[in-house]
DNA sequence: GCCAACGTTGGC
DNA sequence: GCCAACGTTGGC
């Protein structure tokens, strides 16, 4: 099993959206970045788990866990000129942008802020804290995973 | 293939 | 709102 981290910004997209979906899922749309693309058309298989990570607000952290359930086919809102994700670009026949489903699974009991990831040195080579880095779909190792989610029980800083 | 200009991301 | 860092675009 894979484990990743996804970003979305709460205003538009947040967490409690996610939950509030029909069957509490959604397809991952508007990512128009290779990297983040090549990962989600290539690697994410379904029974994956990701964080949810709200970023550009006021406290940017980790606000939930997800998984995949459907691995990744082409973002139709490529094609359509009233999105805001139209790329004329993108061929239906040769799309160009992929996106995957994610299904909600639970809030973190807390948010596991950027400030504090920031804080840990076990979790100093996650593409999040390394500096620049503004890939919004990245790998998260086992070992990274499971430390984020001890962090869960300790108390706030 | 180089690189300047531009747009976007995202923390602060 | 500011701005650093980065990716993309397009002229040459």
């Amino acid at each position: 099993m894979n484990y990743w981290l996804m970003k979305s910004e709460p205003s538009a997209f947040s967490i409690d959206d996610l939950k509030s979906m029909p069957n509490r899922t959604e397809h991952w749309d508007g990512v128009r970045n290779y990297q983040a693309r090549n990962m989600m058309r290539d690697t994410m298989k379904v029974g994956d788990r990701a964080f949810f990570y709200h970023s550009n607000c006021k406290v940017p952290g980790i606000v939930g866990l997800m998984e995949v359930v459907r691995e990744g086919y082409p973002d139709h809102t490529a094609f359509e000129p009233d999105s805001k994700y139209f790329d004329e670009k993108s061929d239906p026949n040769n799309p160009r942008w992929y996106m995957v489903d994610i299904k909600y699974l639970r809030h973190t009991r807390r948010v596991i802020s950027l400030a504090e990831i920031k804080d840990h040195a076990s979790l100093e080579n996650m593409p999040l804290v390394r500096k620049g880095n503004r890939l919004s779909i990245m790998p998260v190792s086992k070992n990274e995973w499971d430390f984020i989610l001890s962090l869960e029980d300790r108390p706030e800083r």
